[in-house]
DNA sequence: AATGAATGAGAGTTCATTCAT
DNA sequence: CATGAATGAACTCTCATTCAT
């Protein structure tokens, strides 16, 4: 998947250890994430009722309130799960040759039809990005998550510029605009079902602007269409 | 304004000709459409309710129902208003010239810090086009509206190709890719408040895609950064 | 039709003599009695709304206002019109004798399976009975109904009495007897669909009361089974 | 009581054992269906609203929707109760003889003018056999009651047929024929008040009928009139 | 006579939340 | 930890009725 993760139903995996106490309440915090990650992608943010997430747990809708206080706190949290979700993969890389990195980055956006995992994820994080502009404590949490994702791009290409690969552009600047046109074209392609629109959003900025970052005299490398 | 309106409480602005009996029912439905507009941004897509739209209403909430049978129909009614509030506004352009026109269509989505009546509008944008992966209705006309957007940008790169100014890039695939990059902006900036993402982007596009296109042999004139 | 009657949209039929004022108006309110007929058999007592019977009418529902100042009066000239379709049949005959009149009387209660018309009046009666219970001004009208309708057996019994034809039994109970027994039969057949029940029962009394009630040295004739 | 139940506000009655879980749901429940049946009594099926339900409840009206998920699932849970309390007394008899289980049967219809929870009672089920026209799954449940009625007395008949008590006479039709007549009777009685309607009835069946079922030899018993 | 627009009361239903067990 | 029962507030929608035209 893409820097921003499809967890959800793979939310128990991990560190499932040992019997100890803390191990089951963590667990049960898992598990409620995992469930109300499923039941925001079925119902929707809109039409999320505490009761589609007790059905997707195995558990009751009382126990939910028994963990978290309130509705809000449970949906609190889960913003919280799904920006660890995917900062957990921002950081990833396989190389550190600053342009397979900025590539590998772009990359990762691309949803492919058959990842219905991935798209169903996207939805999920568009969701809750609406829902920012009414929930101050949603803005925030998110914020942080749209800043670390600009500082990544951003730190490749900083160090692309320190290694004499890119021209001398700012890079939080062109980050920025590199992050959010891969997230505007997601957004189109899972919402209005634009196939392929991130594919050719990941193109389109091969083409203008990697290629416009290279400094004059390099060849022009094969990530870049 | 920019290309997608500001609309809402100049609903009743344009034919304010006399007080027809055709008039009396038209105000209505444009005084409806302003109020879901006024309390949809307000209270968001996920809160709003009947009471909230009467509210913004001077007439009671069952006129709603009368008017509109649904709570569904008044917001199918309402998406058609705000893409048709927009779609107005797309054409308009001052100047025949591909580049101008160009740089003044992504200027159109460039939104100031004290704009915020097309922040407010932008903002209900986004969140209809959220509902639209769980509304099959709102999603056919929303991918209506992204399609004559994606259009209009392809015209002027289509235009301005033929005429010799620009590079002979697919007009389709560059007008997507500028129109859901400043979509990705817009949405950047009026949820989670990046200040002047819009402006950033505008800024962005100019540098790595329109100077881009430009014909090798041509001045970079003014428009572009 | 049986004893009581088919009307409804045969509500018209009769005085569509001249195009006097007077005509109009009474048009109009057998219109409105022969549109709510319509609409109580559609929808039932229970889910009649005023819209129903102004879809029944071709006319707005604030017509109906117009003519009767709320819906209970309109129902309550309803059930006038009800009892009056009926009373006008009571007093029909084919015949003056004492015995082929019992049997005609009984026998109007029989309710073919073809005879959807019949059904549907027969449950329309059924439905206002109810109210009754809790409508004293529909009480009243349908008391007087019954009482009618004994009082016509009553005095075929009381003919026959003293005409010698029958044994003297007292004619208002046993015409009583003979009345509810019918009803019961007829609500039988047309609320639980007991196909023929009305038959049966026109059967059981022919054998079982009517044979009795023949004095004894007469010869029993077809009527009776 | 008579053939069909008197219940009702008697609806805890019986088993009264101690507080287990068990009985607490089981409670609930009698206490809606009591809570229904008086509901009904008081305001008749056509006016007849979830909140008058609870106004006989000591519980909110979200309870109600907490065990029966609409308002008809709880009509027709109601109609089964109906149903039983009817049935449980249906076979209840004192004697094995048939002429007097006969006269027993028809006798419990008779209802006294004092006798006011049996009329109410009797309301209640003439009210749910009229729904039963538009609500297919009250009419199945309805005919089931009558058609065990028609038997109960068809029992009755065969047993005397068979003992030579009767004549040889059709069971069926001729306890269809005792069933249907006096709920006519009943139903004329506790709906448009004719006091005493049940008593003349069965009166007019032990003279008109059950005398004439006697095989004659017989000497006619003090049970008919 | 006839209508469309408008309203207020109240209908059935949903839902987050609480509480006793 | 876990539940079923219970609640009150609020929601969408309906309907008889009124009123201006």
């Amino acid at each position: 998947m893409g820097t921003e993760g499809d967890a959800g139903n793979s939310a128990s995996e991990g560190d499932t250890g040992s019997g100890t106490a803390t191990d089951a309440a963590g667990d049960t915090h898992e598990a409620i994430m995992g469930a109300t990650y499923r039941a925001l992608c079925e119902h929707g943010y809109a039409d999320l009722t505490m009761q589609d997430i007790a059905d997707e747990f195995d558990k009751s809708r009382s126990l939910l309130h028994y963990h978290y206080d309130t509705k809000e706190d449970l949906l609190l949290a889960f913003v919280d799960q799904m920006v660890g979700w995917i900062g957990d993969r921002l950081a990833e890389t396989e190389t550190d040759e600053p342009l397979p990195r900025l590539a590998e980055y772009v990359d990762r956006f691309v949803i492919e039809p058959d990842e219905s995992d991935r798209q169903t994820f996207a939805v999920a994080i568009a969701e809750l990005r609406v829902q920012a502009v009414h929930h101050p404590q949603f803005r925030e949490k998110l914020q942080a998550h749209y800043e670390r994702n600009v500082e990544t791009v951003a730190d490749i290409l900083a160090d692309g510029i320190e290694a004499g690969v890119f021209r001398d552009v700012d890079p939080e600047r062109v980050g920025e605009a590199i992050y959010t046109a891969m997230v505007g074209a997601r957004t189109y392609q899972v919402t209005l079902g634009a196939a392929d629109a991130t594919r050719r959003m990941r193109d389109a900025i091969a083409e203008f602007v990697i290629r416009e970052l290279l400094v004059a005299d390099r060849d022009v490398p094969e990530y870049v269409g």
